[in-house]
Formats: structure tokens, sequence, C-alpha cells
DNA sequence: ATGGTTCTTCAAGTAACTTGAGGTTCAAGC
DNA sequence: GCTTGAACCTCAAGTTACTTGAAGAACCAT
């Protein structure tokens, strides 16, 4: 059952050398060690690190994903403070959401202006990059595209 | 009409420092002074930089910036290489997306089972921080709130 | 025993800035 | 003309969350 570093990374998805590191900065415990110095680890950690690595996709920095493990290993009071910091980070999440949506439309609408109108071959009068450098406003498409759109 | 490096971050929404950092780097050309050595800029530097401003808003990396300043300044050929590139940066999006909409759902039915359960003050039996390090696929969701998704 | 993979530590590098220290210049008021 | 305070200057170091590299030790299969 004794993992050693890769297999951790492996069962984790996780480099070896994040997880050396996560164990410096004390975000992991010290780590268990074999006869020849090699790190080895059991189920407890992969349930662990698992959990830290799932909060790292969720965008919590570090420090909240420090706090929340300290929260777990006190279960009275934890609950509810977990949940406002979850709560905190769903609010970011969807925040990041709109923007990206808006983002995806932009990106989108100049892709498609531009095999619209350079598809035939690039002419002097491809202007679109000069448009993205005018401080119209947030949204940044073509007159064209908007009109589509 | 000369601005100092105030007012261009203003005009930017940038700060001064990330300003003198991009000259620094070599994405602004090194701005002219005045007698007592002091930036000043002028309406091309307010399009350059909203233009730079406008790619990192939209994910680029700095490198890819640096390409694109250049594609402008060769007409000939930067239509479709800023569309590649844009194209790209668009499928990156798209996929950050659809990470943020799975994120979104977990936090959220982990919001709710929090709610729902420990509503009425923190018990030895608040288990979900406990699925949380469950390493079972992506979704981390309540089992209870699955169902009802 | 030998070779290839995996591990060890330690140091430095990365992106894209931000922050701080310590000093100069500018614009305005008196 | 002088003073004061905001805005500016440079240079250095700090930040976050890792990644990469060097040089060597340990493990495992043949």
């Amino acid at each position: 059952m004794a993992l050693r570093i890769g297999g951790l990374a492996k069962r984790t998805g996780t480099n070896a050398p994040t997880i050396r590191y996560y164990e410096e900065i004390g975000l992991l415990p010290p780590a268990g060690r074999r006869v020849g110095g090699q790190r080895c680890f059991d189920e407890d950690d992969v349930k662990r690190l698992t959990f830290i690595r799932r909060c790292r996709e969720f965008g919590f920095p570090i420090e909240q994903i420090r706090t929340l493990v300290l929260l777990m290993h006190d279960p009275a009071r934890s609950c509810m403070e977990a949940r406002d910091l979850a709560q905190d980070r769903l609010e970011a999440v969807r925040a990041k959401l709109v923007e990206l949506k808006m983002l995806e439309r932009s990106i989108a609408a100049f892709v498609q202006t531009c095999d619209a109108s350079c598809a035939g071959g690039p002419g002097p009068d491809c202007s679109i990059l000069e448009e993205l450098a005018e401080p119209v406003g947030f949204a940044v498409v073509h007159r064209s595209s908007a009109a589509r759109a």
C-alpha cells in the first residue's frame, strides 16, 4: 500500500516536485521515509492531496486551503466556516464566468471578422489589429460583427 | 496633449509601475522624457497600451502580445497570423469556460449541502469536508445534491 | 553487477507584476 | 520667491505557485 512519490503523483494528478513543494510549505505534513530516505505515502495522503488539488482547481489560494485543512481537523467548528469560504469562491467563479463569456464572444467575433475580410489574402486594408487598439468601451468587436451579433 | 505616466495610467486602466515594467521588458518603446526626466506619452502610446491591456484581458501571454505588436507593423502578413493566435486563445478560453462551469456546479452543491445539513448548528456528523477529499471522479458533489441535479 | 528508472536535495528560474526605500520634480498657494 | 504635497524617478526585492536543472543516491529487473 505504501506509495512512493511517483505513485502519489499519478494517483492525484500532481507533479512530484509539487508534492515536495507542498510539504515544504507545510500544506502536507512531513512525509514518512523508507530506509533509503525516500518518502512514502499512504491512503490518507492520497485523500489529503486530492482534497488540496481539488481546492486548487476550484481557485482557492493556498492560504485558504491551509485554513480549510486546519478546519477539517476541528470538526466542531468546521462546517459553516468552510461553507463561507466556499460561498466566496462561488461568487468569484461566477464573476469569472461572466467575464470569460464576454471574452469568448469578442475573440470569436475577431476570428470571424478576420476570416471574412482577409480570406482572399492579406491586404493593406486589414484594420482589425488597429481596431483592437481603439479605446472605446470594453467589447472589442469589428463593426460588421457587432451588427451580426 | 503630452501625458505623464499617471495620465496614461488613468486613460488605460494600468498602474504606473506596470507601464514602467512594460517599457523595461520592451513591450512599450522607451518613452520620451521631459526636461526633469519624467516620461511623457502621446495618443499613440495610449493606443498601444490600450491594445496591450486588451490583449492581456484576453489572456494572451506577454510573449504573444510582443509578436502581435510586431505583426501590427508589418501589415502585409499580419492578419492571418493574428487570426491564428486569436483562434488558439479562443480554444483556451472555451476550455476554461467548461472547467469553470463544472466548478460552479460543484461549489454551489457544496454550499447548498452545507446549508441543508449544518444550518441547525455544527455537529460531529458534518462529513462534507470529508467528502471533498474522496478521490471519485471530478465532480465534487454531495450524494443528495447529485441526485437533485 | 549493471543498467535504467525513480528518487533525493538544493538552487535557480518562471510569469507578470507589486511593493518599498529613498530621492527628485512639478504645480499651486501664499 | 518659497514652501508644501502630490506625482514622479530608479533600483531592489517580494509575490504566487510552481517548474526546471544539476548532481548524486536508491531501487528494481535482468
